[in-house]
DNA sequence: GTGTTAAAGTGGGATGAAGTGGGATAAAAT
DNA sequence: ATTTTATCCCACTTCATCCCACTTTAACAC
């Protein structure tokens, strides 16, 4: 198992459909995904697998944090869960379309073990400016 | 095992195809590879038992620094998954053969547990200009 | 040296998959 | 009931993958 990898823009259609990558579909396991949004910048797409993990965070952070049942309304009332139909596409909420600045194109960015789903444009703006390694490049790579 | 070492000189055709060395598709374990750009210079290839470690290295970097999501997501919205088809090519997607510079031609390096792709005339300005030992090269080689 | 065989690299056509658009049907909301 | 929204189905187009063939190089035998 690789991992969630590469970059792949397609079009929404004017239903808010969007294919969901062919790569993405064989790597994941069939069955429902969970989209949600909890950074400004994109939306996050997580396998069941990965979405069990953080559903336990969520509950475990609830129980210990006195505030801890607003975050997890916060995150949980932005979810939806979302599967590829016949033709390999998915239908993107219109709260998160427009929550996340969505508009004629989409960015699929894997991560590893979630997708990220950008604009475009809001993704080659924070690619180029934002990101700087701070030496940590060598102790991950070397 | 001594490693992938030497140099491999090919020609990319009009689909963007490669041949892979043959020498280097012996030394790992067929499969899918990781290709990625973290480096201006030139592209990273990795064998799957290098890329789990450094999978390992960036999920443990997203989770420990605030701003680690940004720096994995500039990796792997790079990488590709990659595999010798059954004349044992490989396809090196247009974003990265623009993001190093590939045109033509391309060099293969091996570079013990992962395999370099240059440009080739990149690769020899590199070689003759920035390379110096430092005085390592008595304590490695002595 | 000459001829033969095998392996490796390169080129191009054909098949199938993937992405995209739109109509028809069903479900939900007003 | 009517409008809106979602799901399903079918059709078209494009691009990637597969497959086959040619060329070159290397290895070996004679």
């Amino acid at each position: 198992m690789l991992g969630l990898l590469g970059r792949h823009q397609f079009r929404i259609d004017e239903k808010g459909r969007v294919s969901f990558p062919s790569a993405f579909r064989r790597a994941v396991s069939s069955g429902p995904l969970v989209l949600l949004q909890w950074q400004k910048t994109h939306l996050d797409l997580y396998p069941a697998e990965t979405w069990e993990r953080i559903r336990q965070n969520l509950l475990d952070h609830r129980k210990r944090q006195q505030d801890g049942g607003a975050y997890l309304r916060r995150i949980t009332s932005s979810a939806a869960e979302v599967e590829p139909d016949g033709s390999g596409r998915i239908l993107i909420p219109g709260w998160l379309r427009e929550g996340a600045g969505l508009a004629q194109a989409v960015l699929f960015i894997g991560a590893v073990d979630r997708i990220e789903i950008w604009n475009p444009a809001g993704f080659e703006k924070q690619a180029v400016s934002e990101v700087s390694d701070d030496g940590f490049a060598a102790q991950i790579f070397g």
